[in-house]
DNA sequence: ATTACTAGCTTCCGAGTAC
DNA sequence: TGTACTCGGAAGCTAGTAA
């Protein structure tokens, strides 16, 4: 949390850009306004705060100034600058759904059999999953936002494939946790061609996971996405 | 140069830390205005203005309101970051010093003579420095307020010593470059005890400067430190 | 408990201008 | 050319309060 003033953020960038860290650099407060897209009143005024909160000094250089940013100009800049790094990294790459068990149509198991899947499964994924989708019925609009959002992400790629007589779409797969790590190999999947709308989750896993979690139709289940 | 209000980075900095990236994370808009330092009320208003500008989403859940940032939001904040990055990267670690030759008392060449320097002259820096210092009077004030941080600056330090009849303090060596390159391997010594003031840079080099430059007394001359 | 509107105050900015 | 003052208006914030 920086005590800097928000306006002054610009300022201060501009001058570290031109080398102000080290060395006195002439600038003009038209020139630095011009920069920072203010007025030149603005940007003089900007340089009187500065100087009088010790961020940065000044040397009278004929008519213009020599500015240097001080110490504690540049540990504020750093500062802001660590807490935008953490913002941004501290990011924990997963997506959190909730929803309840529904049972599918029977088509998950049908499409888990299709060798053209269970091989690039075997390879991409690890192991062959087991013969059957869990099914996940998204409790809340924010939940289905995030459902919509999940096939932008980068994911582990099933080609789709044809048999002959028909083709079969792509499957995106992104590794997931259930319930808060009672499984942790599963995978939920977004497919090219699906029957769901976007309030329904399907998921993958070598075993059932009914059968693992002892968990039936209309149960609670908590699903986490981890993202690259 | 973002185009997202200042006031407005705060905020959406404070929502990414909850993880609002890719979650809609619940947060009311009071705890959101303690933690950015502004009132309820003003909390509010951003989270308005930003779901106006397409920078957040937000999604009734109950009473409050779950928040997530859009792409949009987070591309603005990583352009933010990438200019403060560049801005305190791309500070040329150099500091400039313009003055006169002037000549010394000859005590740099008796210190630079003497075996307890010369030594680590030799095993820190690579060399043994020419046996006297180039001496220069800086001419604005602003190089003298340089002068004066320099020793600050992370150096080559060479130990003080004593030789039996008296103790000679340490010495920190800057690697510096004259006239933009005409002598690429000098050091400017800042002395624990020197006889000058601020405003004089002492030089050393491995042959004579004034020689390999041809410069003599009053001339005008360039230093450029260069830092770790 | 929430969110967000309104009124009024403070801060910030730009135009004009002194120096 | 420069910097920086005053003044009027815009923007941002807070307190009070409605819903």
């Amino acid at each position: 949390m920086p005590e800097i003033k928000l306006q002054h953020i610009l300022t201060i960038v501009e001058l570290l850009s031109k080398g102000a860290r080290h060395n006195f650099v002439e600038v003009t407060t038209t020139e630095l306004g011009k920069n920072i897209g203010r007025s030149q009143q603005a940007a003089s005024k900007h340089l009187l705060d500065l100087e009088n909160s010790g961020y940065i000094e000044r040397a009278k250089k004929g008519q213009k100034f020599a500015v240097k940013v001080t110490d504690k100009g540049y540990s504020e800049i750093q500062g802001l600058f660590s807490s935008l790094r953490a913002a941004l990294e501290s990011t924990p790459a997963a997506i959190d759904f909730e929803g309840k068990v529904v049972s599918g149509m029977g088509e998950g198991a049908y499409y888990m059999s299709l060798e053209g899947y269970r091989k690039q499964f075997k390879e991409k994924l690890g192991y062959e999953p087991y013969a059957g989708t869990l099914n996940i019925r998204l409790i809340d609009q924010i939940f289905m936002n995030a459902r919509r959002e999940l096939g932008k992400q980068p994911s582990i790629f099933i080609n789709g494939f044809s048999d002959g007589t028909r083709t079969y779409g792509w499957v995106k797969c992104y590794r997931a946790v259930i319930n808060d790590g009672r499984v942790n190999n599963a995978a939920v999947l977004v497919l090219e061609r699906t029957h769901y709308d976007d309030s329904m989750l399907e998921v993958i896993s070598p075993e059932s996971i009914k059968q693992a979690t002892g968990m039936k139709n209309g149960d609670r289940v908590k699903v986490q996405v981890q993202l690259a």
